[in-house]
Formats: C-alpha cells, structure tokens, sequence
DNA sequence: AAAATACACAACCGCATTATA
DNA sequence: TTATAATGCGGTTGTGTATTT
C-alpha cells in the first residue's frame, strides 16, 4: 500500500511544460500570486497540471529572479566548500548563490562538478599542518601555548581538519583561560578570510588568515607550516622555523626530516615549541606516506 | 549518414517537515 | 493534541541535444 497520489494522474499532463502553459502560469502567478495553495493553483489558472509540477516550474524556472546557467568559479568554489562541510543539503547551498535554484546546483553538481570533488579527493588535496600560537604575553610562559592542527586544504582553501576535536593537549599551563578556537571556527574563518596580513589589534583566536595561495603552496607543500599568533598568522616556511631552533637544516634538506631528540636539544621538552617540532616531524612522515 | 553514447537540465516521485483545521 | 493536507527537499528519471563511433 503506497502513498495516496496528490492529484489524479490520469487528469493532469505531464512532461515538458509548452510555451502557452508557461505564459498561463507566469500571468496568473504575477496577477495572483500563489493563494497560499499550489494544489488548487492549476485548477483557478485553467492548465491541467498537477499542483506540484506548477510550483516546480514557477520556483525552477519562471521566477523572474533566477539565473540560468553559466556557473561562475565564485560559485563553483562556493558549491564545492559547502558541500565538503554540510554534504548535499542543495536548497541550503543554493540559498548561499543569489538566483540559482537548489534543483540547478544539484544538476550543476551531478554534471560537472561531482568530478572535480572526486578528482581532488584523488588527487589534489593537501595534507597540510598548522600551528596556532596564542602569544597574549609572551613574557609570561604561563599564559603562552600553542597546538597544531592538520588537515586537508583544497583546491578553494578549504581547510578541513582531520583531528578528533575531543582531544586536548595544550602545552602551556592556564590555556583554559584562553581557549582555543575550535576547529569549526578554524574551518569557517579558513574558509572566508583571503588577505594576508598583520593585524596586532586582533587576538590570535580570531586571526585566521592567508598569506600564501594554495597554488603557491602546492608547489612546495611541504616547506609550509601554517602558523598564527596574535600579531600575525602565516605560512611559515618550515626551514626556517627549524633551523631557527637546530643546526641540522641542511641535513633536513638533503635527507628529509628525521627527527632526533637532539635536533632541539636546548628546547624545553615541556615546551609547545618541542611539541611543534614532533608534530612537524609526524607531519613529514605524513607527507612520505 | 545513422546509430550509439554522453551530456545538460527539466521534471517527477516519495519521504520528511511544517501548517492548519 | 492530533489527524490530515500542503509544502519542501533531495534522489532519481526522463527528454532533448550534442558528440562520438
């Protein structure tokens, strides 16, 4: 026993809507509006369509605001984010591209864009690691910590983070003072901010910002740790930030990073800076697999 | 040139949610 | 409060056109 039907479909045609049906609907629904009620719509406008097809075709296609065709890469980029963050929610991810209906979003994903996401998944994401500093007085250790995060950025920035956001290992004392961002604030502001820059009157919790591109990066991924604080956030390029801490640079270079508990002998090994070398050190072993 | 296949997008179906009596 | 109808949504199918074989 199935669903009752929602109008009888023996009455009611169905397929392509002809150029006369259109105009039917268009000069009733622009004199009329809907009434509140799409199934007795046909029936007042004189076309023998079933409710339901005549709300499909008004809000698909008749609508006078709507876009047709044509995909922007802005859009592109915003259909792809969206997607990895909230799935196939199409009406939601339609409502964020001003003109396009969900129905065309997902016809424009199943068609062209699906591929790319399965493309990119294969192929062209970006394992990357970030560091996030919060330096709110670095003269007082005690109110300085830092973590990384990794994760995988693609091709429109997008990082998403492959870490269980239950676990928590701050390295400094009193980090409950201030917290860090969680990781869906990191994805969201990832996700938006573009610019590059320095910005001391910002805290570190809400600087998430750019200065490399993803392409820049690609080229060398693995030279890059992201890295923030509340001064400045960046890509750091990871020779420096190692042999700013060791003498072993140019071993890194020739032979890969091997990490020896000497390379940063010195380092507090309580220290979020010792840490980041061991996270540094996973994260080239990431990159090796 | 004809048939087969791929592609784009319009339209439908049925379930879930929301509104209404 | 509850039953029912209407609407919204996403998966899927249908249809016309373009491209390839």
């Amino acid at each position: 026993m199935g669903r009752a039907p929602c109008c009888d479909k023996t009455k009611v045609k169905r397929g392509p809507w002809s150029p006369e049906e259109d105009n039917i609907l268009k000069n009733y629904l622009e004199k009329n509006g809907t009434g509140g009620n799409w199934i007795s719509l046909p029936q007042k406008a004189g076309l023998r369509r079933c409710g339901k097809s005549c709300r499909l075709r008004w809000l698909n296609y008749l609508r006078p605001d709507i876009k047709h065709g044509g995909f922007t890469e802005e859009e592109d980029n915003i259909i792809l984010t969206l997607y990895r963050q909230i799935g196939s929610r199409w009406s939601v991810i339609a409502a964020n591209l001003p003109g396009r209906t969900d129905n065309d979003v997902k016809n424009h994903w199943n068609t062209k864009l699906k591929k790319k996401h399965l493309a990119a998944q294969n192929n062209n994401f970006l394992d990357i690691g970030y560091n996030f500093t919060n330096n709110i007085n670095s003269s007082d250790l005690n109110h300085n910590y830092s973590r990384n995060y990794y994760g995988t950025l693609d091709y429109s920035n997008t990082f998403t983070s492959h870490m269980d956001p239950n676990v928590t290992n701050y390295s400094r004392k009193n980090c409950d003072q201030f917290p860090l961002p969680t990781l869906m604030e990191i994805q969201e502001n990832d996700a938006t901010i573009q610019s590059v820059k320095e910005d001391s009157s910002l805290d570190s919790c809400q600087i998430l910002q750019k200065c490399v591109t993803f392409e820049e990066i690609s080229m060398c991924p693995s030279t890059f740790l992201k890295s923030t604080s509340n001064t400045s956030c960046n890509y750091m390029d990871l020779s420096s930030r190692i042999s700013s801490s060791s003498s072993y640079y140019d071993d890194i270079l020739e032979n890969g990073f091997d990490f020896q508990e000497n390379d940063i002998g010195g380092v507090d090994q309580n220290s979020s800076y010792y840490n980041n070398i061991l996270e540094i050190d996973q994260l080239f072993k990431g990159f090796e697999n």
